[in-house]
DNA sequence: TATGATATACGAGGAACTTCGTTAAACCAA
DNA sequence: TTGGTTTAACGAAGTTCCTCGTATATCATA
């Protein structure tokens, strides 16, 4: 199991950011983050020291302008986030979680009902 | 639509327990809280002020005792914090989330597979 | 009416989060 | 080597969140 902390609302739209273009600079990562808004460099420098403090990014720190990557994969974290919005919301019924979503979601593809039908059938012959 | 700001954790800890016992006093709530930790009276009174004044809760001013309730449903909550989520981690995709919930989480009994499979063909239909 | 019990209101303090200015170091080019 | 550019480091300040002590109001009852 990982003993990462959850992270915040800023720290995830940088996740965000690297899980499509890491293994990046904080300078690249900044450049994609004033895309959407205003924001000093030196902010999003110091948000990913404290995320590489708390363990939620490693860095490589051999060249003049260190490289950073997430410690965990976007499907990780998703995981750890649904966990976590399981236990604090739904009793810590994954069903029940999946249920409130598809019942609140008119919008679902007919594509997509073919693939969750599939991945259930793949978890029931087990 | 509601415009309500989307509770804290400890908010949320808060709702769970009134969606069990409300309306109630803060005494109430207060009973509910202290059998999983130690708080102060005072403590859990401030916290439903907070929510109050944030709209999460309403109360009743009447009697000595002010009786409070919250503002949304448990079902609307679920809902307000899974679009949270899916807009957040998951790209806007309800079906990415639903897929990666059940896909991290072997042990799903087969009652709710069933459960999951009626309400897609329910969706499907549409 | 006075006393004790129970309630609300208020504000202070500490922790976590976010932002940014300042300083110093590393690097490059003239 | 010197001056300009890019980067990292650091700390301060503002905000939200959570906790709790103290002061004040309300009420029952002896």
């Amino acid at each position: 199991m990982n003993n990462l902390p959850k992270p915040t609302k800023t720290e995830l739209a940088i996740l965000n950011i690297m899980w499509n273009i890491s293994p990046a600079t904080v300078r690249q990562i900044h450049e994609e983050i004033i895309k959407n808004g205003k924001t000093s460099y030196t902010t999003t420098l110091k948000m990913l020291q404290v995320m590489h403090q708390k363990g939620l990014v490693s860095r490589d720190s051999e060249h003049k302008a260190h490289i950073y990557q997430p410690t965990l994969s976007k499907k990780e974290t998703q995981k750890q986030m649904l966990d976590d919005l399981k236990n604090r919301l739904f009793g810590g019924s994954i069903s029940s979680l999946v249920l409130q979503a598809l019942g609140n979601n008119e919008a679902t593809k007919q594509s997509e009902i073919d693939e969750i039908k599939a991945l259930l059938n793949k978890v029931e012959k087990k």
